[in-house]
DNA sequence: TTGTATGCGTTATCAG
DNA sequence: CTGATAACGCATACAA
């Protein structure tokens, strides 16, 4: 059995509850006693038991992670950095592959303070999940695709900053190279605010700009791009979905011998430090890691002390100018 | 505040403890009483708290998983289908991020029934991990890497027949690609058992036969194998250490104008369905996924129910053959 | 400054 | 078959 407060106050010789106040360090119990359970509490090994804590206060300072796909790798830096942040403020994260109306009802169970939900298909039966959670539930995806609040990094936003950045650089021949065959819906949302940003430029979409691929994988964006350049009518600019595919597109470009940004121009989603570490420094939209993992255990905190949170929070993505983008020859 | 038994009895006229039995399904309430009490705490939308019910009957029905490497895509798949085998068994899973010693701190102050620890890095403190648990600790990696009972798909003994295959069929140059600059003790210990099995053929060990790369994705193995078939003296058998990297060098195979197997002959590692349907069905080595899982799973139990488990438990790889392997030319 | 008593939600034991 | 009641480990209002 587990070592209890009842254990430590008969070693150091006090009442149980006094154990339990030097513990949670009351300024009602003298230093001295304080010290001595202190000392005995870590000679044995106590650890606090969590079901009799939190059936008391109500509190289990955890926070629920539920993220049914692990296998994609994209939220998993997303996640570690959250369980950081969180751990500053004393919370423990604890996380759940379950689908998602199971994972919710077990952390329910669990007591947990507050529920972060990833989900980024788009075959959620929104009718399954609980309607009304009495504990506070954060989605982390596209506002407006669930009945939660939901953070949201703006794909749509980011997306258009890329086509308007080329645009203004004189770029007409833009293509976009991201996956179209999952039923991701963030990659869904940004084939189609590439659509969308293109013709508000005036630019005529032409359908074989947009990559037919099957995978967010680097070796995808590899073909994809190979296949690109070998178009009668190449594009001058390429809009990537994703670092990994980022790094396959400059492969190709670099083995069809041509100069980024000379010959043709490359901005990629993601806003992550490696882009600045590629062959070439690429120019990036995207909001930042540590502004999403900032926002998103700030609004957790918020949701905890039962605040008012708005039902959409998106976060403003940035254009970061580097060496890939500039205008194309032609207009030279 | 969450719905409690208490409410339940109230809505139904009977006393909480008959509501606590009936929601058991205990053989001591009639029938109709148990339908009603049922029905209604579905109404409420009842979900048991776990706090109060482990705190009394000292059972969590629930295993942690720790698992600080989230970034590493390898055991994702291992860990959901250990998951859907617990579920089979009543038992959730919950799976912590934090470095292993605060993980297994959090989930004895969860009071968990077991915990499975996934690390396959060689900077562990031993000493700072609980010498002695009450809680029964699994951890799957490699036997003698830690003070706890260990599942170990046996690496060693896989590369082994790998190389067994490829020697016995007449191959005398034997090329390894795997990830050497990881401090991964999964990847140390295949190259060691590598070079070992090698010498025990009584093969002359050439050092340039052994892949430096600093990865294991599928774009390092095309390298890998890119840069071994330029050699002078080539290689007629590879030897890959994963899925992934096979992958890769499959593409880089194809590249270079060989024909699988007759030119060059292939065998894995990572015994799983996906190497079938590879250009070429590809030879294997490895334990099988689900051979794994059950084992896990069984493992576990035993240990909840504090049957003494061995220190070391190995999983025996086997070899498949497939057309990917073959005599070199100059035996045939 | 310390100790006593109560209750959190549940299971289990015992009496009705 | 059903209903009191004790206990699980802890925090806290209150008494000493």
């Amino acid at each position: 059995m587990g070592v209890t407060i009842k254990d430590i106050a008969k070693r150091a010789g006090v009442s149980y509850s006094t154990v339990s106040k030097a513990l949670r360090n009351s300024p009602l119990v003298k230093e001295d006693t304080k010290k001595k359970i202190i000392s005995i509490a870590n000679e044995l090994g106590y650890q606090p038991n969590v079901a009799a804590r939190s059936l008391v206060s109500k509190k289990s300072w955890t926070v629920g992670v539920v993220w049914p796909t692990v296998e994609r790798v994209a939220p998993s830096t997303l996640i570690t950095k959250i369980n950081e942040e969180l751990e500053k403020h004393a919370y423990t994260t604890l996380v759940s592959i379950n689908k998602i109306d199971t994972a919710i009802e077990t952390f329910h169970r669990f007591q947990v303070d507050a529920i972060l939900v990833f989900y980024d298909r788009d075959d959620i039966d929104i009718e399954s999940l609980p309607q009304h959670s009495n504990i506070p539930i954060l989605y982390y995806g596209i506002a407006g695709s669930s009945p939660f609040p939901t953070i949201d990094v703006n794909r749509k936003k980011a997306i258009q900053l890329a086509v308007n950045h080329l645009s203004e650089l004189g770029h007409k021949d833009i293509a976009y190279i991201g996956d179209l065959a999952e039923r991701d819906l963030f990659q869904i949302e940004k084939v189609k605010s590439f659509k969308e940003s293109i013709q508000q430029r005036g630019i005529e979409l032409r359908q074989d700009m947009i990559a037919q691929i099957n995978g967010l994988e680097s070796h995808d964006g590899y073909l994809a791009a190979r296949s690109m350049l070998q178009k009668k009518q190449r594009p001058t600019a390429l809009i990537s979905a994703s670092y990994d595919l980022t790094r396959g597109i400059l492969r190709a470009v670099n083995e069809a011998g041509l100069n980024i940004p000379k010959d043709i121009s490359i901005v990629s989603y993601d806003n992550i430090p490696q882009m600045q570490n590629l062959v070439v420094p690429v120019t990036i939209v995207g909001v930042e890691l540590t502004d999403i993992t900032k926002k998103v255990t700030e609004i957790l905190l918020q949701m905890i002390e039962s605040k008012e949170v708005p039902s959409a929070i998106y976060l403003e993505p940035e254009l970061v100018v580097r060496k890939s983008s500039a205008p194309p020859k032609d207009v030279l």
